[in-house]
DNA sequence: GGATTATATAGCCATAAAGCAATATAAGAG
DNA sequence: CTCTTATATTGCTTTATGGCTATATAATCC
C-alpha cells in the first residue's frame, strides 16, 4: 500500500508530471528542468527526489550534472503502470503544450558553462 | 491537467483506496464504510465526495441511506483507468486483507435501524 | 590545494489536507 | 407537525506539502 500511495502522491503535483511528460521526450539534467519549470532549483531537487522515490524516474551522473530520465518501471509495477499511462494522457494538455514550446528550446549548453 | 491531478489526489490516500476496494466488492451505505474503515462519519463523507468529484464513485440515494458504489468511469478517462488497474492491485496487500476480513462481517442491518 | 559550478540538503513560511466534534439537512415513522 | 435517523456541512486543530533562501556537497578546472 505505502509504495501504491508513494506513486499516487509523487502523481499529485502539476509540477511533477510536466516534469515526467518533458522526459518522455529525453533525459534531463536539473538546471534545464528549472529553466523549463520557471521554478527555483531546490524546489526542482526536491520534485526529483520525490519522483525517484516513488519508482518513477533514475537518474546518472555525468561529471558535474545528474541526469535525470524516466524509469522502466522496474522498481515499482505501480510507477510502470501509470508510466505508459502517461506517454498517450495530456499531450492535448495547453499547459503541456506550452511547456513542451517552451522547454523544446532550452538546452544544456545555454544554462551551464557560461565560459563555453 | 486539473482532472488528472483530481483523480490522483483523490488516490493518494489509505481510507480513500480502501474505500474503493470495498466498493468493488459490493455498493455500500456511509455506515457501513464507517465501521469497515473505523473513521468518524463526517470523515468518511468528506473522503466520500473527494471521489465522486474525481469521477471515481457514484452514489444513489435509497430512502435514508445514500449508496455509493464504483463508477463506470464514464466521467473521467483517468478514474476509468485507474479504477481498471486498481481492479487487480493490492489484493494482496496485508492492509486491503485485513480489511476485507472486516468488512464482509459488515452489514448494513446491524448498524442502521437499530430498532429493528 | 583553492576556485568554480551543478546539485543536494536544511530551515523556514504559507497553504492544503485529514482528522474530529458539533450542527444542519433530508427522509421516513408516528 | 414532531421525532428519529442517515448523511452532509461547518468550524477547528494537527500534520503534510510546495515554495523559497541560505548553506552544504561533489565534481571539475586552475
Amino acid at each position: 500500500m505505502r509504495e501504491f500511495i508513494k506513486v499516487m502522491k509523487a502523481l499529485s503535483d502539476p509540477n511533477r508530471v510536466k516534469l515526467l511528460k518533458m522526459l518522455q521526450k529525453r533525459m534531463m539534467c536539473v538546471c534545464e528542468v528549472q529553466a523549463s519549470l520557471g521554478i527555483a532549483q531546490p524546489t526542482v531537487s526536491k520534485h526529483l527526489k520525490i519522483l525517484e522515490d516513488a519508482g518513477l524516474v533514475g537518474r546518472e551522473k555525468d561529471g558535474l550534472w545528474v541526469n535525470y530520465f524516466l524509469s522502466d518501471g522496474g522498481r515499482s509495477p505501480y510507477a510502470a503502470s501509470l508510466l505508459g499511462n502517461l506517454k498517450h494522457w495530456l499531450d492535448d494538455d495547453p499547459e503541456i503544450r506550452d511547456l513542451f514550446g517552451r522547454s523544446d528550446a532550452i538546452r544544456r549548453e545555454d544554462l551551464c558553462h557560461p565560459r563555453d
